[in-house]
DNA sequence: AATGAATGAGTATTCATTCAT
DNA sequence: AATGAATGAATACTCATTCAT
């Protein structure tokens, strides 16, 4: 087929990364054929390479765009908030919105890390590492301003990322909780985590007044 | 030339897995070429073929056993535990130890199950099932005793082991941490996410005993 | 490198199929390998596909299109003759012209059904029976004319192609026998297995010359 | 499993041979493998190389032994007959009876010519040709007593020799036809073939029980 | 910007055969 | 006579990439 007329060069760029994102999350890099990709889009093998350079060059677009994107609405997300315990809300919210909404592009860029040439991984690990110490500054200011009690501030937030990266692996919007309920499940559990704790609501016995609506798993 | 004395048939099975794990370990399931397996093992690609039927039927079989070791050995250090606190604390402990002791089958067990064929898929969401359901029911033991208090338990039971999974991305067994302390940080954090809080323990304002040992990151 | 200078498309498409035909009539399917196909033609193994879809594609083209062949060219022998006994002379020249001219693919197209995936098969033996038809139904015109004495106009069919294809198997171009004597000889017995053998049915009622010269097998 | 008791070295023999001739007739021989073969008859391939020496030997020996069979036969069912007609009809006859009743040994022994290397291929064509020659001499015997009209014996003996071979490709044991029924038609349509046309020259005078009953195809 | 055809290295898997036990 | 494990070469097919048009 001649190429279709309307298509201009960006827009194929975007059609090509939109099947490659989806091809990536659902395959895997490594399964994902070129060949594959191309045809999605309705175009040649060949005709792939006016846009990408190599495989792993779209691998890397689409995990060094994602983070990116990551870092700049977090920053949105806590941008005028104050107050560690505030800021920890914000990040947390958005965290798990974020991780929601955009599903496939954050599997992706913890799944695919193995993917990428040491060049290119070591961009991302280091764009991961400022969006984990946005998470470690909170940490730090919390505790400095004597609300929260922590033992070690990089295992604290490495343990928060990853019980909210979690979610996506068995989030189901159709399902019994919605994004908001969600966010604020986590909030708690976060706040829990971190905050300083009564002695006496510890292992020990003394049983507290019971959750009136305790919920039943689906 | 006929076989190579001294390898017996049960040992060069060993032999696959060992290397059939570490490789897909580190390189993933697509990504690792039963050449480069045979040629670690120093022995022809068609030997394989007398030990293992396909190369989706290693994967399968290493995911499995590792799953049924993982079942086994909770079970064990849940056994004779009673009382939703301690075991809790006994399950947090025992999975944290497991995830840094066996992490390349764990990270497996994890990454590459989108690797696995439709049948054997099901075979391990069921086993992986199997385990979080452990969690879930201490989780409500907790919380009908009134000793947690959990907005949702499924939720609750995935953020957690999300959590403590996490760790095997980041743990160095020669850092700062040692296991037994890594160990003790997220008991604490775990409990501190299901536990009951009183109220001013909340947001609010009211400052707490600053943690003499507050690290900083390494 | 890029492509070989001068080498079009179909033009090399048609070089697969002239060899993919001489080496299955020379070593059969299952014994041809795409390997020796690729190196006849002077081209890499990966490069066939860029023309056919799989081996087995190969053999169902080629056998469809002889059969096709076979097929046209007997409607077109047959065209605008009549009479049972003119047809059937008709038919059996082509007939054996045919498997004369076109020896390979007649020949692959009778040893190779075997290979052919079901569902390419039932597609050939189709045409195949299609061809019978012509012949049973020249059969049953000539029988109902009177002209022959059939018991079975089945089976008189298929032992009539039968004997016919069989000349394939021993015909010599550069041997004792010339195309036209040869047809003229299976005509002669053709005639006779279905002739009521009262001699005044015959179509040339002149007994051929007597061949005093009852040759020799060779 | 070891090797199951009572088994001696003949019957194992004969074992692969049955299975060996089964899957030759099913797939072809190069289509058939050693390791089905084995699998088919309950042993390790390793252990068929203690009855035949190479695949290839176990299809030399079976085409061998049944040529052998074949001219073994075909010997006692001409023995004590004579007369040209009366031989020819018993040949006939005979050799229908044998590519209904051996239909497998028949059609391999015509299909995987090709897959006798040279040596064996020179054996088995030389028998073939010592059992042309039996029809051919039968031929020559009765144009020599103004019996039969043949322009070439050689390639009548080949036409009729194809012209019933044909018969295993299609013949139905429960279909229409019996197996006598078909030799009769057959034996018939050979005389038609080789005879004098005129009336008195057939063996039997009295013209065959007319079919009243010409039938249809099926 | 697109294409079709090419390439060479690579894929998992199968093969007939060997041989120490 | 049987087996299990080994081998090396072969199989059809896929891959990312190149490039003349």
């Amino acid at each position: 087929m001649a190429r279709t007329l309307g298509s201009s060069g960006p827009a194929t760029l975007e059609a090509i990364r939109r099947a490659g994102l989806r091809l990536i999350y659902e395959r895997g890099y490594e399964a994902m054929s070129l060949r594959q990709l191309a045809s999605e889009i309705g175009m040649s093998q060949g005709s792939l390479y006016n846009h990408i350079a190599t495989k792993q060059d779209l691998l890397f677009l689409l995990v060094r765009d994602h983070m990116q994107d990551l870092l700049d609405h977090a920053d949105r997300a806590l941008d005028g908030i104050t107050g560690a315990s505030e800021r920890l809300i914000a990040l947390v919210e958005f965290h798990v919105a974020y991780h929601i909404d955009r599903k496939r592009e954050v599997f992706m860029s913890y799944s695919e890390l193995r993917s990428l040439e040491p060049r290119n991984f070591e961009v991302i690990v280091a764009m991961r590492k400022a969006y984990e110490t946005k998470l470690i500054a909170i940490l730090r200011e919390g505790s400095a301003a004597g609300l929260f009690t922590i033992t070690d501030h990089q295992a604290a937030a490495y343990g928060i990322l990853a019980m909210l990266a979690g979610i996506l692996n068995w989030y189901n919007p159709k399902g019994r909780l919605s994004k908001k309920e969600l966010a604020a499940i986590f909030v708690e559990m976060v706040q829990g985590a971190v905050y300083d704790r009564s002695a006496e609501a510890r292992v020990s016995p003394a049983p507290l007044p019971v959750k009136a609506r305790a919920r039943t798993v689906a």
